[in-house]
DNA sequence: GAGTGGTCTAGACCACGTG
DNA sequence: ACGTGGTCTAGACCACTCC
């Protein structure tokens, strides 16, 4: 039967589960995960909703699935792996870590800055400025511009940095729902700022990642700015067929 | 009943039929497209099929769906988007540019070089050296390396510019296919050669991205490097939930 | 041949948005 | 109240991998 349990739907929990034993090491790097038909089992649900929930992994990278030879945990590669296929992941980045942010008032977003952003030429906003670490006291792997929409001036205050989002705090708070999370991914050079806090050469190269946020009426809540430095920093997707 | 047909999913064939629908404007931009059941009835499908066909659209970015309002036609963004989350999007990509090349030879991957690239050092590689382009005669979007594993040497003279990609080419000719891709974006000053091919000034920031293709027995078929100036190219995503 | 994941059917109930 | 897309069931056949 269709019934979402407590509000979140049944693959979603059991993707939670799943996801927590892999990182937890209980199958181990390379390890082959229960077949489809045990998960129905173990979990008794139907076959349907097991392949919802290791769709969901799939997409995250976490495991690798073939027909004929069932399902493994994928290795754990590289640098600083950032997949991206649904909000979902976008969280697990952000949990993994440590973001600081300091408030810094109002601000009007002018011309070029506006037009880059895709925001209305004069609007104002509210202004954060956050530094990102992978660990306390780590080199910063980004520094971030956090524009919020002044319709939600009153939950700014009640932000605290953590494994939830600015975003995912925002729409508890306000109550809306992120609906559409777009990306924009370019290099640039580092401008003074971001050089300083970077600790990184004036003009060098830096990946900027733009995202912009918007709730279920296309309003847009937040947009955050991104710049990591070219040398520390990998934005790493791959694909699965 | 589970019959791929052809050779192709009966889901594949719609998506086909739709993108194809879509993009000749048939719908409009923001248009409603018929709702799952009318679709279950136009190719007489179960909605399951119908609902496949639309997650693939959906991820490309093509629609947008939602619970009780229906679906529509996204409206065509920005500059460049080149979403990602199958092998079949990549292709989107290219089929949208013209891309030329040149054979070059055989080449010996080095240290550093083959550490970037994750192969390993010292292995030879057939080299090829290329120019994007969003429109013919129009400003370079793109410089790329392409290196071929030398086991596929005899395909290689057989490679053409046009819609098929290069892996695609490859994959047919070997009689193979690409299994995984994985991509790793990353911001860089531009070198010499580079900056020459793209007319940009040395040093200046570029995006860029490796893509790494795999077989099904994991065996590393081709490696593409680009560089794309950054005030010329972005990387679009999107996420809706 | 046995078992895996991939495709597909014909149903069902549900949450949500719009009237 | 109604129709939309989202979740879910219990089955089925198929392509593929491995033994």
């Amino acid at each position: 039967m269709g019934r979402p349990a407590g509000g979140e739907p049944r693959y979603a929990q059991v993707a939670a589960d799943l996801r927590a034993a892999i990182q937890a090491g209980d199958f181990g790097e390379g390890a082959q995960l229960p077949t489809e038909n045990a998960l129905c089992e173990r979990y008794g649900i139907s076959r349907f909703t097991v392949r919802e929930a290791l769709r969901r992994l799939q997409a995250e990278g976490l495991i690798r699935r073939r027909r004929g030879s069932g399902t493994i945990v994928a290795s754990p590669d590289q640098v600083l792996r950032q997949p991206l296929s649904d909000v979902a992941e976008l969280l697990q980045y952000a949990a993994e870590s440590e973001f600081q942010f300091k408030d810094c008032g109002t601000i009007t977003l002018s011309g070029p800055r506006a037009e880059e952003l895709g925001v209305a030429g004069g609007s104002q906003w509210l202004h954060l400025t956050g530094l990102r670490r992978m660990s306390p006291g780590g080199a910063a792997v980004a520094v971030t511009e956090v524009y919020i929409n002044p319709a939600l001036a009153a939950h700014v205050p009640g932000l605290r940095p953590g494994p939830e989002t600015l975003f995912q705090q925002l729409a508890r708070a306000g109550g809306f729902r992120v609906r559409q999370v777009v990306q924009n991914i370019s290099a640039m050079a580092a401008g003074n700022a971001e050089a300083a806090a970077l600790g990184i050469a004036r003009r060098a190269p830096v990946l900027r990642i733009v995202r912009v946020y918007s709730d279920e009426n296309g309003r847009v809540v937040e947009i955050s700015v991104s710049s990591h430095p070219g040398d520390r920093f990998t934005y790493s997707m791959h694909i699965d067929q």
